[in-house]
DNA sequence: TCACCAGTGGAGGGTTCG
DNA sequence: ATCACGAACCCTCCACTG
């Protein structure tokens, strides 16, 4: 597990970093608190796809401008400053953003242009620490213990990588500084620039939370700012009383536990306390991969509803087969017209991608998921991956086929693009010269 | 035969987050 | 009835194992 040790002397104390794993902290005598301290950073960008954007359309800059929502189906992905001050903000259909603001300008997502940006942000956050975990295309926590072991030092390489950020790839971004990962992501939104109906205010671009002030910065927040405490927790919590973070504190445990069950019970007196040990893990691995479609209309046929598993496995299957290689459970979920939403799932003994394969055993839970109303939405998804176990496919003829016809398809992928070759099984009946098949 | 363990792993449903 | 998508994680039930 341990692939790198660090150790760095810290004046009259060493700490030792134990990579991707944890921090160790090596204690010699006096119950220091202080001496547990690391330097978190969570570095959010501010607007990121639409300030992308505007990097090839300086025209726009200053304008009421989102990303997404083009059509009235869409919803916004991002929404510049200006369109805040109207009301507009991400997740909102486009037919609420246009209607609150008349003037909006909406742009195609671009997520390539998007992802390009967010690795050459990467690098700048790779200049400066190993300890770099992304949680999203636009926001990351870094561990900056190493460069900067106390606070004040780490808002300096907070307010030196915002700089180097701006001057690099002219773009905004807001730092929150703390002792741990939830309250430095917390101190990031008050860095923020904030949009009123006056105008844009500029905001701090960098936020301390001084060790020893955590547990008060978090008191007053509302209970749902808390790391897993959505709308339904929300709601639960709200039942017995409990509003803000400090009313978390002040219940007793058992009654957290029978409104939101063991776990999260944990975590949220840890949180509310201001407390939060968990580390910065950089390269973590994906655990599982999916693709999922809502159609644009509701579809009944069955032969039609087949042909979209048939595409929606090859994709996922190619993506794992560049993966690992292989995983041992394959599910199907459908969310029928009437929103109720089933999953079903089947787990191999070993780990599998070959499409010929998984088609059929997930063509039979698709019947049995779709119990005969029409869909809205089908996904399928892999977990459990590993190496696909060649030896079996050594003894069988066909297993040989399976496995040199997945990799044909991969190469042809490979060169001429990924619509170049298509399985005959996705193929709507009616794209076909052949009449459909009756059933 | 019943009950109880403790642990494990699969299924299926659900919540949260960005 | 907040919309889409992708992923992580949690809860509960159940079967099996020793």
């Amino acid at each position: 597990m341990v692939d790198t040790i660090i150790t760095v002397s810290l004046g009259w104390h060493s700490r030792v970093a134990l990579r991707c794993d944890t921090w160790v902290i090596d204690m010699p005598s006096s119950p220091d608190a202080e001496r547990l301290m690391r330097s978190i950073l969570h570095i959010d960008m501010n607007a990121f796809f639409v300030s992308v954007e505007l990097l090839d359309r300086p025209d726009l800059v200053g304008l009421p401008v989102v990303v997404g929502a083009s059509s009235n189906r869409g919803v916004v992905a991002a929404a510049s400053y200006e369109a805040r001050r109207f009301g507009v903000r991400s997740a909102m259909s486009g037919a609420e953003a246009k209607r609150r603001c008349p003037d909006l300008i909406a742009l195609p997502p671009d997520h390539r242009k998007y992802s390009a940006m967010s690795a050459r942000v990467r690098d700048i956050f790779d200049q400066h620490t190993d300890f770099v975990e992304p949680l999203a295309l636009d926001e990351a926590f870094l561990d900056v213990t190493i460069p900067a072991p106390t606070l004040d030092r780490a808002a300096e390489l907070a307010r030196h990588v915002r700089q180097q950020i701006f001057d690099e790839l002219g773009l905004g971004s807001s730092v929150g500084v703390a002792t741990n990962k939830f309250i430095a992501k917390l101190a990031s939104v008050d860095a923020k620039p904030v949009a009123s109906s006056t105008g844009v205010q500029p905001g701090p671009g960098v936020v301390v939370v001084a060790a020893g002030e955590e547990f008060d910065y978090v008191q007053r927040l509302e209970v749902g700012r808390l790391w897993g405490v959505g709308p339904k927790s929300r709601e639960k919590l709200g039942k017995v009383g409990i509003r803000t973070v400090s009313d978390v504190t002040l219940m007793p445990r058992e009654v957290l536990r029978s409104q939101v069950g063991e776990a999260l019970t944990d975590q949220l007196i840890e949180l509310a306390n201001g407390r939060d040990n968990r580390p910065v893990v950089p390269d973590r691995e994906a655990k599982s991969i999916g693709h999922e479609e809502t159609f644009g209309v509701d579809l009944s046929d069955v032969e039609v509803l087949h042909a979209e598993l048939v595409r929606m496995i090859d994709i996922v299957a190619g993506r794992v087969r560049s993966g690992v290689g292989g995983a041992r459970s394959w599910s199907i979920k459908v969310r029928r017209n009437d929103f109720t939403t089933v999953t079903r799932s089947r787990t191999w003994g070993h780990p599998i991608a070959s499409v010929s394969e998984i088609v059929p055993a997930l063509d039979a839970l698709l019947e049995n998921a779709v119990a005969g109303h029409p869909v809205r939405l089908l996904g399928v998804s892999a977990s459990g991956f590993g190496a696909p176990n060649e030896q079996l496919n050594l003894f069988s003829d066909a297993g040989i086929e399976r496995g040199r016809r997945d990799k044909a398809v991969d190469d042809v992928r490979e060169r001429f693009g990924g619509d170049a070759i298509r399985l005959a099984g996705s193929i709507k009946s009616t794209d076909r010269d052949i009449p459909p098949t009756r059933r």
